[in-house]
DNA sequence: GTCGTTAATTAGGAGTGCTAAATATTAACA
DNA sequence: TGTTAATATTTAGCACTCCTAATTAACGAC
């Protein structure tokens, strides 16, 4: 009966649900003709809205710098995004997107989202709205994981 | 104003969300002493209700048959899951679970299920409500995906 | 100037994703 | 019966991500 209980069995039920759906929609990103990572498809959402350092992209999306320093290569051989070495201190790189990241981009989500919305279009308008609650919910309790990352690192 | 309209919003909205629970979980399988790969996760949790063949399982987890044989491969490797040579169709083989791989699932899904828990911890009992029909309502619009998940009774 | 720290990269190994081609086995049929 | 087509799985080669460990370059403090 306590809040903590009823957090765990909501826990329990998503557990079940979000790594199918991952699954899904990256089959969706691997049909183009381009296949897309997962990865590609989070760094291109990231610098769309603003560059970032490497240190940061890496910590953000939970993945190694050195992982990532390799992905950034094939995104900057795709042309999709540039390295910019910073004026203020040499030896950090900002990750910038680029006009063909950008549409790329523009593609991926739409293709992403007309899957969604195929398969949502069938539930009722009150289901749609529940659910457009859940996820907003969804999204807050996330908002902190999003840009802090779990790690055994320090404190 | 159509329902379509609001399957997209609630679409655009899930998009923005789902690819990111996913990695977050993802990291989180990363973390323990022997990483396992999201589709390793996957495969475990379908033949633990039942033996698979390795065509279904494909199929389930929009992967090629192919990928998935290499990666029973693994699984068996490491004693997880077996392989066993079909009796009426000599062609086909299907994918058993072990005892250590019922195991690592186990834990596994504590660990998953435990860093959920803690992150919707703060939730209101109010939202946590939300939160759950939400889910329940996209595993119905799911269910076609899901196939036998839903099986999990107990409401 | 030298030492320790930090940012990014490179190198090597493991593993997944793909397609195309090979191997078995089953089904269809003249 | 013997041949051919279809189906299930596997193997092989390429592209790419994940990791850790080691390297290079730049910064800060002394």
């Amino acid at each position: 009966m306590s809040d903590t209980q009823i957090a765990r069995d909501v826990a329990r039920k998503a557990k079940r649900i979000f790594p199918l759906m991952g699954r899904v929609m990256e089959a969706q990103m691997r049909v183009p003709t381009i296949p897309v990572p997962p990865v590609h498809f989070h760094v291109l959402n990231r610098v769309d809205v603003q560059p970032h350092t490497l240190t940061e992209l890496a910590e953000v999306m939970s993945v190694s710098a050195a992982s990532l320093s390799r992905t950034i290569t094939v995104l900057e051989e795709r042309g999709w995004v540039s390295r910019e070495r910073s004026d203020e201190d040499r030896r950090v790189v900002k990750i910038n997107i680029t006009q063909d990241g950008h549409q790329i981009l523009a593609d991926m989500e739409t293709r992403t989202e007309d899957f969604l919305t195929q398969t949502l279009a069938h539930l009722s308008q009150d289901d749609l709205d529940k659910l457009m609650d859940g996820l907003d919910i969804l999204i807050g309790a996330f908002s902190d994981q999003m840009s802090h990352v779990p790690s055994d690192t320090n404190t």
